[in-house]
RNA sequence: GUGGCCGUAGCUCAGUUGGUUAGAGCGUCAGAUUGUGGCUCUGAAGGUCGGGGGUUCGAGACCCCUCGGUCACCCCA
């Protein structure tokens, strides 16, 4: 007998938990859609060639590949695994996207506002919160060079995740070239700066020692190293701006971030928006401001973003873009055991009891009308007189909600009840 | 990709320094009972002890490999 275990890090998703994320998914096209952002899908799988050299760092290493099919598959004794393959599985929506823009821009509005749903796939070592597969939503702005993008993503997606429920977070907002300028002016090589940025992020984590001892032991100078987490040390509080000027950042850049601050703050209850230099996010397409959402509850970024202006280039086109990709798989856990949120559409399940042989024609004119009435209806054949399945149903209407489905549920004997009555209710 | 911990029935777990036919609760199924169904009682089914190899007279327990899970790195949503 085969195992029926799923493939590494891959998971099932049973009934009821489908229904919780239905609904969570219905909360993020609405708040979207009231945004002015239009849905859009693209293909799972895209051209090997454009998954790679896009600028999507570490996450290129983790592409699954597609092997060649037919005539095209030949194997000799001189193939390397890179002539077996031409396609691979995307492992964001952001790369999809900009070959969708590219592809279909003249048939698109000006800026395009996009929403995108989809799974994507890294094949990482699977954890918990972390997946082969998992759920992304995105929204991005393609057109806008200015900081209006960044303030309608924040804003639209600090909306979005409050309407899920998540009662308070916390937006980290950084322009990359501030930090570069930054690094160079203290004397960091520009062949290190990658290097620098990768340990400095580490500063939420790690102490500040361990942090100037991994920088030296990228090549830095010791000195440089310790001044430099002085300065950036300094400029945390109230005066990050300042700071960040007396360090070496350009007066523009750190007055676009004021802007994008002072805007988005306050905007939405619970999401907390400041400054922090030291935010990186990772080393892919981001060419100015990034962004990352923590929650309390977890340890790890739930959502995260950024500018990737020169992307588009890759395609002969010469457009700015920014966007925001939610991580659903983790706000779900992160929300798991909490009841759900305003507007649940919560539904209302209709066991309808009947007898098979004898009550079929009239089981079924019964429950066209429960529909009609906003009832789900699930049809029970049970025979007359035979045991009654009510201790399996509301064994089974338990296990849904475990599972995290919401709602009633009703149950009607056909010929003995006039009403349905009341199963349980969650 | 690297390292630590873990893997017994559908679920949650017992299983003494290796020693007869591997147990419990919940769930499932069957029957009984109950004048209004979810209670109670009885019984049954269900386990290649993740898989493979080894040590041993004997392994669920010990060793190796492998698969899967988990945690920490790495990186990220």
């Amino acid at each position: 007998m085969q195992s029926s275990q799923s493939f590494r890090g891959m998971r099932d998703i049973l009934p009821g938990e489908v229904e919780r994320r239905s609904h969570f998914l219905d909360t993020i096209r609405t708040v979207y859609s009231s945004h002015g952002f239009h849905e859009i899908e693209t293909p799972i799988v895209d051209s090997l060639e454009i998954l790679e050299n896009s600028g999507g760092g570490e996450n290129e290493k983790l592409i699954f590949k597609l092997l060649k099919r037919g005539e095209k598959l030949q194997l000799t004794d001189d193939t390397s695994p890179d002539d077996l393959v031409d396609g691979g599985l995307r492992f964001d929506l952001t790369v999809p996207l900009c070959r969708f823009y590219a592809e279909n821009a003249v048939r698109l509005p000006k800026p395009f506002r996009s929403l995108q749903i989809g799974q994507v796939f890294r094949a990482e070592r699977p954890q918990k919160g972390r997946y082969r597969q998992f759920l992304q939503a995105d929204i991005d702005i393609i057109g806008d060079s200015t900081a209006l993008s960044e303030i309608e993503l924040l804003i639209a997606s600090g909306h979005a995740l409050h309407r899920l429920g998540l009662e308070s977070f916390e937006v980290r907002l950084n322009d990359r070239r501030a930090l570069e300028q930054i690094l160079l002016k203290q004397g960091v090589g520009i062949d290190q700066i990658i290097g620098v940025m990768v340990a400095l992020d580490k500063l939420d984590k790690s102490s500040p020692e361990q942090v100037v001892k991994e920088i030296i032991a990228r090549g830095v100078d010791p000195g440089v190293a310790e001044s430099l987490l002085e300065a950036l040390g300094r400029a945390s509080g109230q005066h990050v701006v300042d700071e960040l000027a007396n360090a070496g950042a350009e007066e523009a850049i750190l007055s676009n971030l004021e802007e994008i601050v002072s805007k988005v703050r306050g905007s939405i209850h619970g999401m907390g928006v400041r400054i922090d230099p030291l935010c990186v996010r990772g080393l892919g397409y981001y060419t100015s401001t990034v962004f990352e959402y923590s929650s309390p509850k977890w340890g790890s970024s739930i959502a995260g973003g950024g500018r990737y202006d020169s992307m588009m280039s890759r395609f002969g086109l010469d457009q700015p873009a920014c966007g925001v990709s939610l991580g659903f798989e983790r706000i779900h856990a992160v929300l798991a055991g909490t009841e759900g949120t305003a507007g649940s559409s919560s539904r209302r399940n209709l066991y309808l009891l009947f007898d098979q042989t004898e009550q079929l024609g009239e089981a079924l004119a019964a429950a066209r009308e429960y529909r009609k009435s906003g009832f789900s209806v699930i049809l029970v054949s049970h025979r007359h007189g035979g045991r009654s399945p009510m201790k399996r149903l509301a064994s089974e209407a338990e296990e849904l909600r475990r599972q995290g489905a919401q709602g009633e549920y009703w149950f009607l004997q056909l010929g003995t009840d006039a009403e349905p009555r009341l199963l349980m209710h969650g």
